[in-house]
DNA sequence: CATTTTGTTGAAAACGTTTCCAAGCTTAAC
DNA sequence: GTTAAGCTTGGAAACGTTTTCAACAAAATG
């Protein structure tokens, strides 16, 4: 912090008015005469004064300012999402904070006591990072206003956004079964993740819908480690052909990137002999991966992060009676991983 | 900010003891008795007590965070040098506030009176954005604790981070001559930023040193807007091949990248051609750019993140008495775009 | 001209901490 | 047994603002 500054003090005593004037002209009251305004307003330019920000939160008790709690912020996953709360919060003059966590628990609690104690009047928490129950349930219960993302919480009733991860996963399973697919598989990442379960369903539900009857290996657990699908995608394409999947509809994009090097690896080619589609571009491990550009199920993330300040406003400003629940629908984006299956195998 | 919250006074009087002794104890003050300590202890607990920060801001005259300003944090450019910073800011348990600054002189002025005022204790500036002279005259007169990085001011002695610029525009030009280049052309971005100079110079110096006799029309200025590089490469290659340089050294990745595909739209290819050259991973026209990888001149902006963190803690602790001024060194990264010249053309 | 209304101003309290200083108590030293 | 020294504790001031309230002057009303 600056080492000396001038404070109010200064300012009334060179424009030799009162402390409660030079605040007065300061917050642009109109009760002030034009004669003291331009005396006072002399003297803070000549003793270039600021207001202390910690001074006023403190009798204020508002910040002036919102946070944005994300996990990693270098991740080019979060590019879109963070060039819409820029934009966001631009529109509406805000200083927002953004805040990395990391992996740590003791690194996040430090920053949401800082955070949420007089620094900032709320804060947008992004992700399962924030899925155990103790922090959300202490913001809840010392009434500081928060919005979740893509978070899904439900034994509170918190203000959230979330993506309508059922039915990206139709849409993704859809365009499959046009292609001509029929056996299609699921590489399932970590079920106690609310948004597999949502994909896992959304598979199901359509794989159901259109008649498409499937034996218990269609659905394969990948699990917490992503790595695993490589090799049970090279496992999977030493079944004959009759009995081998044409297409995998995977949970993510690490998912997807490690079956494809697993095919690949085993000498077949996507889409070629295999379509393989998934959730969310690739942004993980980009620099290993050398294959197609993905056909993946994309979320509005400029959009959620642009429209999660303006619903952060919202709270703010005591407009959010009801909790806010909103859902955004995913787009599907086409690249080179999906095609007709091949002849032979249909 | 929070509706309401127990404060010290509350604990106090739930404790029985008086204001001062709550404060020793949140603040791990040894000379309180271990029976105080716990009643004290399970009062902060009872009342799920946390500390006011602005308050504690106020009356400490510290703020315990540091912020980073950048202008777009949605830049993938970006990615490595926040990764670097947060990784240092873990490492020594900071309150790191990332902040986006984007175009607009107003915002930014906002946000720089908001933080330097009671709201962190320094700051790092990254880039370009910030060399006009009024601000860092500012915070250099009110002796607020900030470090520059990539911004070259020079009428100061302020702390900064720079890279080398002309030792890194020198390896590339010299691999372009090991390459067996010898027409090789600079397309060089606004010449009033003074890295676009450095790399100038560095092209300079190095085709002088190895006797590469060049005319006026070596250097093509490309000024604010890289769209001119587009056509002005096109035209280029109209010239008769006796002529026609074999290899372009850009100020940057913009340039490069519009460069390659005036080339391109012209009828020929690269590097068969023409090898490019340039500093900078392409970040900026991914979406529109089809070409091969670029070779290109890297900064290691890892490591440069994460070290400012570290130089900066060593200014606000009052280690640093001589300004700070350290210059990192760059690395080519072999990628497509560069290749021995064409027989015919040699 | 007396009275009310309106508009400007300053004194002082408040916001929630930390910290200086003095007071009280205990223990050690002579 | 007196005095000095060392701990622990509380009172009160301070940090830099904003805001309430009352005081006062000037203008408007009758």
């Amino acid at each position: 912090m600056k080492a000396d500054t001038a404070t109010v003090k200064d300012v009334a005593r060179h424009a030799q008015v009162s402390l409660a004037t030079v605040s007065r002209v300061i917050n642009g009251a109109d009760n002030v005469s034009p004669h003291i305004r331009q005396k006072v307003q002399d003297s803070i330019k000549a003793l270039n004064y600021f207001p202390n920000n910690a001074a006023r939160a403190l009798v204020r008790r508002k910040a002036d300012s919102i946070a944005i709690l994300i996990r990693n912020l270098h991740s080019t996953f979060f590019s879109d999402l963070i060039h819409g709360m820029e934009d966001g919060g631009r529109a509406k003059n805000l200083n927002v904070l953004f805040c990395s966590m990391g992996k740590e628990q003791e690194n996040r609690d430090r920053y949401i006591q800082f955070l949420t104690n007089g620094i900032t009047d709320g804060i947008i928490l992004y992700g399962p990072l924030f899925s155990d129950q103790p922090i959300i349930e202490h913001l809840h219960g010392v009434k500081f206003p928060f919005l979740l993302i893509e978070n899904n919480f439900q034994s509170l009733p918190v203000h959230q956004i979330l993506i309508n991860n059922q039915d990206g996963a139709r849409v993704a399973v859809e365009h499959l079964i046009e292609l001509g697919h029929t056996k299609i598989v699921h590489f399932m990442g970590d079920p106690n993740r609310k948004i597999n379960l949502d994909r896992f369903n959304g598979y199901l539900y359509t794989m159901h819908a259109h008649g498409l009857n499937m034996g218990e290996h269609y659905v394969r657990h990948i699990g917490q480690d992503s790595e695993a699908a490589y090799s049970i995608a090279r496992e999977m394409m030493r079944l004959p052909s009759q009995e081998r999947p044409t297409a995998i509809f995977c949970s993510d994009d690490k998912i997807a990137a490690q079956a494809i090097m697993g095919i690949m690896d085993a000498g077949f080619s996507v889409p070629e002999n295999v379509s393989v589609l998934c959730f969310d571009r690739l942004t993980h491990y980009e620099d290993q991966y050398r294959g197609p550009d993905f056909t993946y199920v994309g979320q509005p993330l400029y959009e959620i992060g642009r429209d999660s300040i303006m619903y952060l406003t919202e709270i703010l400003e005591g407009n959010a009676q009801e909790p806010i629940m909103k859902t955004y629908d995913t787009t599907l984006v086409l690249g080179g991983t999906t095609a007709p299956p091949e002849r032979s195998a249909q």
